[in-house]
DNA sequence: TGTACATCAGTGAACGCGCGTTCACTGATGTAC
DNA sequence: TGTACATCAGTGAACGCGCGTTCACTGATGTAC
C-alpha cells in the first residue's frame, strides 16, 4: 500500500480545518476552491478526491467549526460551573472583543448562518443538528430551560453579528456589553 | 432636454428597490449585476450610469431596506402603542413566520449582516448609521432604555437568522416562539 | 539488503461559464424653428 | 403643425479574470521478491 494508512485522512482533516477558518472569516461563496487547497498546501485538482463538491466541504467545515467553538466558549475551563456562574463566564467569552474580531476561530452561526439558509439541504441538516445541540448544551447548564437557552443563544448570535457589521468600535463594544447582562438582572 | 426630468430618478429607484430585495433573498455576492438590471427591466451596460460600482448599490439598497422594514415592522399600525403593548406587537411582527420566510421584504440585519461585516467601509458606515437608528427607535418606544433596546434587537436578529438557517419547520417555530416572550416575563 | 513493481494521493492544464466593469453606439425624447 | 436637431438613458459586445469541476498524468510510497 502506498503512503502511511492515515496519510489521506490527515490531509482531509487539514483541508476541513483550513476551510472552516476561511469560510468563517471570508464567507463561503467568497472562498474559492484553489484558495482553500492552497491554504492546506495542496493544488486545486486534488479537491475532488476528498469531497463530492464544495457544498460537501461546507457541511464538514460546519461540524468542525461547531466542535471547536463549543469547546472553546462553552466548556474549556468552565467544567465546574452551572447556573448563573456558568452563564456569566460563557457570556463573557461569546460576547468578548476577541470573538468579535476573530470570526475564523469563533461560532459559525453569526458568520455563516445567512449563507447556510441559502445552502443545499445537506448543509442545512448539519447546521440544524449542531445548532440544536448547542442550544441543548446551554440549557443543561442553566437548569434545563430550553426556551431560556434559545433566547440566550439568539441574543448572543445577534449581538456578535451586529457588532461585527458595525463600523464603530465604541458602538460595537456597547452592543456586546449590553448583551452581556444576564436576563434576570436585565428585568430588575 | 430628452426624457421627462424624473425619468432617470425613477429608473434609479427601481434598480435600488429590486437590488434591495434580491440582495436580502439571495445574498449580495450571489446576485450578479446582469440579474439585478434584468429585474429592473434593463440591461447590464446601463448600470454604471447609475452607480460607481456594485458596492455603491449595496449601500443604497441597505438604506432602502431599512426604510421599508422599519416602517413595516416597527411603525405601520403601531402608532399609538408604547411600552409593553408596542413591544408585544413589534416582537410578533419581527418574529413572525412571514418575516422568517420572506427575507426579501424583511430586516436587512439577519440577511446581510455577515456580508456587510466583510464589505468596504462606505457600506459599513451606512449599516452602522441605520442599525443604530433602529436601536434608538426601539428604545424610544420602551421607556428610553437603549441597553434594553440593544438586547431586544440582538435577540430578534439572532432568532430570525437561526430560524432561517435551520432545516426543520418545527424547530424554527419553536425558536421564534421562545424569543417572542418579553424579557420581563422571561425572568419571572 | 536491494530492486522492480503496483498503488493511488496529488498535479496542473483544460472545460464552459458568469463575474464586474468599460465603451463605442443607438435610438427615444423634448425643444427650437 | 411639422421637421431637424441636440441630448443622454440605455444597449450589447468585449475586456480580463476567477469560478467549480474534470481528467490524463506523475511521482512518492509500502510491499514482494
Amino acid at each position: 500500500m502506498p503512503y502511511p494508512i492515515d496519510h489521506k485522512h490527515k490531509t482531509h482533516a487539514r483541508i476541513v480545518d483550513r476551510a472552516s477558518r476561511l469560510f468563517r472569516k471570508k464567507g463561503y461563496l467568497a472562498t474559492g476552491v484553489d484558495v482553500l487547497m492552497g491554504a492546506a498546501g495542496l493544488t486545486r485538482g486534488g479537491f475532488y478526491a476528498h469531497f463530492r463538491n464544495k457544498a460537501a466541504l461546507l457541511a464538514e467545515a460546519l461540524e468542525h467549526a461547531f466542535d471547536e467553538s463549543e469547546a472553546n466558549m462553552m466548556s474549556r475551563g468552565l467544567e465546574g460551573l452551572t447556573g448563573d456562574a456558568w452563564l456569566r463566564a460563557a457570556s463573557e467569552r461569546y460576547l468578548s472583543t476577541t470573538h468579535r474580531s476573530l470570526p475564523e476561530e469563533g461560532c459559525a452561526v453569526p458568520s455563516l448562518g445567512a449563507e447556510v439558509a441559502r445552502a443545499p439541504a445537506s448543509v442545512r441538516r448539519v447546521f440544524t443538528k449542531r445548532a440544536e445541540a448547542m442550544r441543548d448544551r446551554i440549557a443543561e447548564r442553566i437548569s434545563g430551560d430550553r426556551r431560556e437557552a434559545t433566547r440566550l443563544l439568539a441574543r448572543w448570535v445577534g449581538a456578535v453579528l451586529i457588532a461585527r457589521a458595525v463600523d464603530d468600535r465604541a458602538l460595537a463594544d456597547e452592543i456586546l456589553d449590553a448583551c452581556r447582562e444576564a436576563p434576570e438582572r436585565a428585568a430588575r
